[in-house]
DNA sequence: TATGAATGAGAATTCATTCAT
DNA sequence: TATGAATGAATTCTCATTCAT
């Protein structure tokens, strides 16, 4: 539609997929920054060093942009949590992981975090099914890690996955929203909330 | 501020709170249902029954009329929890009407639980600091809730207040979120959702 | 729609229809001279001594403003021939008027002929059904003349007044076109045309 | 002009014409769909198999693209009319067979008739003095039928050609306008309606 | 106070045209 | 010659806000 039409060598396609990425990381930049409904396409283009119009060359429209950065930035994020988990034995440790790898990501990039716990909630309705699946995904991921928990005899058998990883989203989201919106945003103070989660979380689901 | 310089008779007082009462409810429905970016001051004042120019006898603008909505709602809100908790002994029970009573706010009006939901965190930063400090005091009433169940020996020691109350509120609120957000919005479902929650932070919580 | 709500009082009534009938004026000479499509809203607007957004409170968008003229014309057209008819006896008379009356429009407005003769032809498809309408009735006129002169005797038996009305109205339009892209414009070399058609014409269809 | 400016080899030649009448031929079929305001160079690109960028190879710009195609059809118009007049003994055969070939010329590609009868009218004044000279001299042959009429006393002699010319071709004109819109384009319609206008126009010009 | 017609700044989007490859 | 990605000027339309009544 939008896209180019035929990307046929490899480099052209290398070039395309650099200029998409870029105008990606200037629509986060500066949705992050003024909030999507203030966030002027003018600005997206001059943050990625491209005319106007070119950002509709790979996007249809300022909807699709911001469709496409969730899409973009949760599909990572959920491979990236898929990874982390692989390697993990006990439910009890994947729970801790899943917690440490959300906190994580705010530290990491702040305007990420930012990004995603104004934007994702403001967008709820209008996010087209694909984001949505992917965040869906991820929800599930954590439910799914809570549902072995229980198989494995380490949860309780009267928690419901379903309803716990909202939950445990909400508790860790809000942490996010309060932490980046700290003037100090200092690691370590995210670090010891961490922690005490941990120890609150497994209190109520553990065996 | 924005309120009409000469408010002389009570009579004349009494008409003047009432309009602009009005104004609030209308602008509380459009802004839950097109969100602030989306909603027309036009159709706010279709809705409340004034002309578009009478809004701004009233208030400033449009920022305006969502942080006096902000204002407006959440002093109630405070109030309102305020007013529930004193005749409670024990802060396991204040604990549980605190819960009761946000999931409570939704089921009794899903408008006002999707207006707070959304637009609160989107206007974190522009929110001024009345209405901050309204949701701060909110927020403070679960800790001390927290802190007194300390004190009485009902929770335990290593449990920090300032930060449960953080989790705890975001747990409430993607629950409501995801309620307010769903076809159905079955108020036994989150009764349901209420009484799971209740168990599991007693369990995190409690001695 | 796009026209103020309450018009209540009859001095507001006649302030809009001014204004309106304002705008009109100045779409058509903008239209008339530059064409729909190089027409620019703003300079309908600079020449109507209105802001560029008026336009929108009284048309709903440039298409419609299109519409509008045509139908306000076009009625005024099909009024006018009327008027001009109802007190001619013969057909043969009806007739040598009808192609009077259709080029003194041109005489009397060039202006209005020149958007006539070019924007109605281009805009044959998507102006909508009214327009189309009153363009309908306004050959129907001619239809109806010659379906009279038949009936009466006057004309032949084998005319077609479908078919005429279309070769007549052609007929009529080029020389418009003709005349008023020519350089002169003078009134008088369309009086001798008129008087050749109108000698043709009847040996065409007279008995 | 716009032709490139070195074509060396006869077969270079050759390929150069035949990419030069594809786009032409994609030109028509997209001007006589969409109109020429509405029609998009990069679609006139894709229906004749080229890159936007070669269209500029062949033309200065849009402008030039629809100059061309005026003159290119004209040219062609004008030489078929005079093959098919060469043959023709009486000014009455002529006349109509001038009648019958312009019809036919709308029944055989009613494409080129919707674009000649819509476009050519609006770009009357842009359209370059070629193609204005093709046009005339388009018209200039009718006239000549009829002055050949006049000499050889077929026709009457108060019939002045440069006046019969343009309603005779407007009549024409509109007709192929109505037919080339109405839904079925029955071309056994367009023959009996010619036939009319044979009998009618030969009643008002022949001695 | 109340009105609502008028304003005009501002933003998204389109598309003819260019030019590096 | 041919390509098609990139450009950016230009235009429509929206809507918060004002102000004459």
């Amino acid at each position: 539609m939008s896209r180019p039409k035929d990307i046929e060598t490899a480099e052209g396609q290398r070039r395309h997929e650099a200029k998409y990425q870029r105008i990606l990381d200037a629509a986060l930049d500066v949705f992050a920054h003024k909030g999507f409904a203030e966030a002027k396409i003018s600005e997206v283009a001059r943050l990625a060093g491209v005319a106007d119009g070119t950002i509709y060359l790979y996007f249809k429209n300022k909807d699709d942009l911001l469709i496409s950065l969730f899409e973009s930035k949760l599909e990572a994020i959920n491979l990236g949590l898929r990874q982390e988990l692989a390697s993990i034995e006990t439910a009890r440790d994947k729970l801790c992981r899943i917690m440490d790898y959300h906190l994580r990501l705010a530290v990491e990039s702040p305007t990420l975090a930012v990004f995603m716990t104004i934007e994702l909630r403001s967008s709820a309705k209008f996010v087209k099914d694909y984001a949505k699946g992917q965040f869906a995904e991820y929800l599930e991921q954590w439910a799914q890690v809570i549902r072995d928990g229980k198989e494995r005899g380490e949860f309780r058998d009267d928690v419901r996955p379903g309803v716990v990883k909202h939950m445990l989203f909400g508790a860790l989201d809000q942490i996010c929203v309060t932490w980046v919106n700290s003037p100090e945003r200092k690691p370590e103070e995210l670090q010891a909330i961490a922690e005490h989660l941990r120890a609150l979380v497994l209190r109520a689901v553990a065996v």
